[in-house]
DNA sequence: CCAGTACTTAGGTTG
DNA sequence: TAAGTACTGG
């Protein structure tokens, strides 16, 4: 146990406390997550079961780095027991466990964002409302934002004052979407994000049985960034507590910067009422940064009326004063920035890993980029598209989902014609208002289509036929092969692989080695899985939780040594020696849209307090007088945030040159002249090929399988396939210069060879 | 069915 | 500016 010798008196007595409730407020940089492992451990070394222990972290990646520091403490085996993870992953878990309760099947799919979104829109067109009032994000934020206070669509529609929000903002159908929304979902036997928690409500509220094994379960229950969670969460942890009270909540009310999301700072504030004879500690001693820094972070986030008094104190250095950059435009930001970086790595021998640049939008990251590829200063920009939302890997989950789960909806949707089998959106449709109004999902009316009255052409009808055929072939083998071999064959058999292969653009090679990336990742789950159970693991296992992963985790090896450039939200819980704050102006930092109210004011602020509490050693705040924003120029003033720093702290700098403005501008013309004669000869080319050739619709019969062809763009190719009946006849055409092809004979001006 | 063009819109983002 | 969607002509 020597290891609690490592910690400070305060982090030593919350380390330590075993039994009742307990608050953790933990000032930035103060040790927070030590202090959770060093609990969890020392709860074990206390004869606590890792059985009885429940962890709940905000991301994948905080869930990981404390997995990976406990196992290293009490050893791996040990280690494992504990349920450890998301809000939404350990949920999910259990409403797999329980799904009969809720009535929902136990391969539940979990639609992410975007399946979400596309669900809104197909039911706002149904139900012929207009698109521009009821925007998916509109309508989702609304939905979401209920869900997460716990109100159901039926409540919705029952409420006095909600009803009135939506009707003076002319949105009175906005219930009747959340209805029909909730019954979609669960016809197609998914769920989103936000009934993961809803449903885990009403699970643990309509069956005391349930409830009182999970509180027997979850006997000792920490929750990480706790000034995050919504309602909803706070209202799972305080069930599963309500009987032993075994509870630690750690967070940093300072540090709250999703309330746009539903979060609840609220939740911190109350807790003492919950358990009035709670323990709480505050973690105030900072270990990160430089006086400076924590100084003028203490100095600007006292403008904030709400919040609970502490003192975050450091024993470090006083350190370097923070500097305060002007610059003319935004590219001379990133150029002065980059010279700056460049100057500090070759006097001080810092690695690129030492260097951040927060900003508080991402379009902010352009400027940047080119700067710093002109000094060959390597970079990584974080967030963005992450892997698992790439149009590929999403379209081939797609197949994997649809073949565990008939019924959902958009996995159908979104595959039924990828690659192209010529089930187009005609169709679609129809089968979709031949569902609705037969109360069933799709798959069932493609699937017998006879029996609800679903009548289409018998070309049409032939294609869906095979398709669902070859989806069934699949599910058969869900249980006889194995993961792996089954996603290969899927990809295979489905024509997704052929199709990007047949994409010899720089682009689609990279989508077709994204695929093989994703087969990858699958075979190296079966080989972790069945090391351990020793059984065979099938597709449907991989498919439990890949709608919660995100790949933040999947950092590469390459990726290590590189300046980071992220949104500050995407920083929280980081650390760098080296950071510069960029943008730090009225409209931008804080943003245009926080400016109305004071919470969301202080929001901005918050979130000012976690960007500069990121840096361990220096700190730079940055500013432009004119930006280039939505395709003009902005002139841009300084950001409030930098007066309310106490001027003690501050350098300002005065800019000496005007970098960009002056240098080298026969350089500039030159390329610029380049870039003309370029277009041009562009230009002169494409209209080169075009030829006018006359069609003769009788030659259209000549047109047999093995026909050699001339298309005006595609050049020369053969036909493969021919589909349909005339005057619609659609022919496969493979060209060696550009892949496969589908083409419909009357317009596609073949030319017959030979 | 494919590909080009006209038009719209723009915040931060864990799961 | 840039990216995404809806429409249209071949």
């Amino acid at each position: 146990m020597n290891y609690l010798d490592e910690l400070n008196p305060s982090q030593k007595e919350a380390s330590t406390q075993i039994d009742g409730p307990m608050m953790v407020i933990a000032g930035a940089g103060s040790g927070k997550t030590k202090v959770l492992t060093y609990r969890i451990s020392y709860l074990i070394e206390n004869n606590i079961d890792a059985f009885n222990i429940l962890a709940l972290t905000f991301t994948n990646k905080a869930a990981g780095e404390m997995k990976h520091r406990i196992s290293q403490m009490i050893g791996g085996n040990e280690s494992k027991n504990i349920w450890m993870g998301t809000f939404h992953s350990i949920f999910a878990r259990i409403l797999r466990i329980e799904h009969e309760k809720i009535g929902y099947p136990s391969n539940f799919t979990i639609y992410d964002t975007q399946d979400t979104k596309s669900l809104i829109k197909t039911i706002v067109k149904e139900m012929g409302l207009d698109d521009k009032l009821y925007k998916p994000n509109v309508v989702y934020s609304r939905i979401s934002s209920a869900k997460n206070n716990l109100i159901s669509a039926q409540d919705y529609l029952s409420r006095v004052e909600i009803m009135a929000e939506d009707r003076s903002s002319g949105r009175t159908r906005l219930g009747d979407v959340y209805l029909e929304y909730q019954s979609r979902c669960f016809k197609s036997g998914a769920m989103d994000f936000d009934d993961l928690l809803f449903k885990t409500n009403v699970l643990l509220h309509q069956n005391p049985d349930v409830l009182l094994k999970y509180q027997n379960k979850f006997k000792y229950i920490l929750v990480d960034e706790y000034q995050d969670t919504n309602y909803s969460q706070y209202l799972i942890i305080k069930s599963l507590a309500a009987r032993f009270e075994n509870i630690c909540v750690v967070g940093d009310d300072a540090q709250s910067i999703y309330s746009f999301r539903g979060a609840n700072i609220e939740n911190i504030l109350n807790f003492k009422k919950d358990y009035p004879d709670y323990n709480l500690y505050k973690l105030e001693q900072n270990y990160r940064s430089t006086q400076n820094i924590v100084n003028a972070a203490n100095s600007i986030i006292s403008n904030n009326k709400n919040q609970i008094e502490k003192k975050v104190w450091t024993a470090n250095e006083e350190g370097e004063l923070i500097t305060v950059l002007k610059s003319f435009s935004d590219n001379e930001e990133g150029k002065q920035i980059a010279n700056d970086i460049f100057n500090i790595k070759n006097n001080e021998q810092a690695n690129n890993l030492d260097f951040a640049i927060l900003y508080r939008t991402n379009a902010q990251s352009r400027s940047f980029e080119e700067a710093f590829r002109k000094l060959n200063l390597p970079y990584k920009i974080y967030g963005g598209l992450s892997f698992y939302q790439r149009k590929e890997i999403k379209d081939l989950l797609a197949y994997f989902r649809l073949t565990a789960n008939n019924n959902d909806e958009e996995a159908l949707k979104r595959i039924i014609n990828y690659p192209k089998r010529g089930i187009g959106k005609t169709t679609l449709d129809k089968a979709l208002v031949c569902a609705n109004q037969n109360k069933t999902t799709i798959w069932n009316v493609l699937e017998n289509p006879m029996s609800f009255g679903f009548n289409c052409n018998s070309g049409t009808a032939n294609k869906i036929d095979s398709f669902i055929s070859m989806i069934k072939s699949f599910k058969a083998q869900l249980t006889t092969k194995n993961a792996f071999d089954l996603a290969h064959e899927i990809a295979k058999s489905s024509g997704v692989l052929n199709d990007l292969y047949s994409d010899r653009t720089p682009e689609g090679i990279v989508r077709h080695e994204n695929i093989q990336e994703l087969l990858n990742a699958i075979s190296e789950f079966s080989e972790s899985q069945s090391n351990e159970t020793n059984l065979q693991v099938h597709l449907t296992d991989f498919l439990i939780d890949v709608a919660l992963l995100t790949d933040a985790d999947s950092e590469k090896e390459e990726d290590k040594d590189k300046i980071s450039l992220m949104t500050i939200h995407a920083a929280k819980g980081l650390e760098f020696p080296y950071v510069y704050i960029v943008g730090v102006e009225e409209n931008l930092f804080p943003s245009q849209l926080s400016l109305n109210s004071r919470t969301e004011l202080e929001e901005e602020r918050r979130l000012f307090y976690v960007a500069l509490t990121r840096a361990k050693k220096k700190a730079v705040l940055s500013y432009a007088v004119s930006r280039y924003r939505w395709g003009n120029f902005t002139s841009c003033e300084p950001s409030r945030f930098i007066e309310e720093i106490d001027e003690q702290f501050l350098d300002i700098q005065v800019p000496t040159s005007k970098i960009s403005t002056f240098s080298k501008p026969n350089n500039v013309r030159k390329d610029f002249a380049n870039e003309k004669i370029y277009n041009t000869n562009r230009n002169l080319k494409k209209v080169s090929t075009i030829k006018n050739q006359k069609l003769d619709n009788s030659d259209l019969d000549k047109i047999k399988i093995g026909t050699e062809v001339n298309h005006e763009k595609f050049g020369k190719g053969k036909v493969v396939q021919l589909l349909g009946d005339t005057p619609n006849v659609k022919a496969t055409v493979y060209f060696p210069s550009s892949g496969q092809k589908q083409l419909l004979l009357k317009f596609a001006k073949l030319q017959i060879l030979n």
